[in-house]
DNA sequence: AGCCTTGCTGATAATGATTGTCAAAACCAT
DNA sequence: ATGGTTTTGACAATCATTATCAGCAAGGCT
């Protein structure tokens, strides 16, 4: 069975102290900084349940890292995320999913996932940019 | 300037020479096999080129690797991927592409990027995985 | 409470993709 | 052909992630 530590706790926790998705690695800096002695594979081992079970979501950054957050609901849904501060908004189910599998049917596919994110520069990051450029 | 060199011309003549998205790695392989003798850092630098010029596609694979291919169209398009097999279909561009704008103007982001991909089994690999089940 | 079984943890090694290094080779305008 | 520049490629270095595996601890049981 699966047993409750306070480890699995302590992911879960950080996860819901960050606004935006967050790697793995940071994540667990992020817990040494606050005193915890957790190892960085238990983080890998935490997140990777989280994400499985529904209660993390995780996409790959533009670079290639995985990264996951904690979402208000455990819905199908996708992320709107600021590529400079990582703010992180979540969108509302849309046309898209049934346009998704639409295309995957008209074509004879089976067992279609799809993966739809939007990367940006928020308000505030856009008005920084803005004003460094003057 | 950009100069030409066999080493270019073959990246380029075996990314058309295949379907689906490979990785570089895999790409570097099937150079060899047919006698080139192609350095592995040159394959990746000549994709990197080539996906930044808008020769090639890239995407990353859920596994996280990039992934590259040869588009018939260097217009923005999407992809529709055989997750078993590689097969690769374009998609036409669609609602999709205002949504994607709109979701993020609605929220203040500016610069803007999407990615929109869909992973399936194509109909070959679904009568495979059928025919297995049995 | 004490014990036992078994999943969980964490230090570390291993893996594997990607990038950096830099001397030698290839390009190309002259 | 020559020379300044760019590109190449063998190899080392990075970096995220996964595998190991012995020791620890959660939960069920008595
Ligand atoms: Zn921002
Ligand atoms: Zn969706
Ligand atoms: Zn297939
Ligand atoms: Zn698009």
């Amino acid at each position: 069975m699966k047993r409750n530590t306070w480890q699995r706790e302590a992911v879960r926790g950080a996860l819901d102290a960050n606004d935006g998705f967050v790697s793995a690695q940071a994540l667990h800096s992020a817990l040494h900084a606050t005193g915890s002695p957790i190892g960085l594979a238990t983080v890998y081992r935490a997140l990777a349940d989280l994400a499985t079970t529904g209660d993390a979501d995780s996409l790959q950054s533009p670079e290639g890292e995985s990264l996951y957050r904690a979402c208000s609901t455990n819905e199908h849904h996708h992320h709107l995320i600021c590529r400079n501060c990582g703010l992180t908004i979540e969108i509302e189910p849309h046309a898209v999913e049934q346009w998704a599998n639409d295309v995957a049917v008209a074509n004879g596919f089976t067992q279609a996932e799809h993966i739809v994110d939007v990367f940006g520069l928020c308000a505030a990051c856009s008005a920084l940019t803005a004003a460094s450029t003057l």
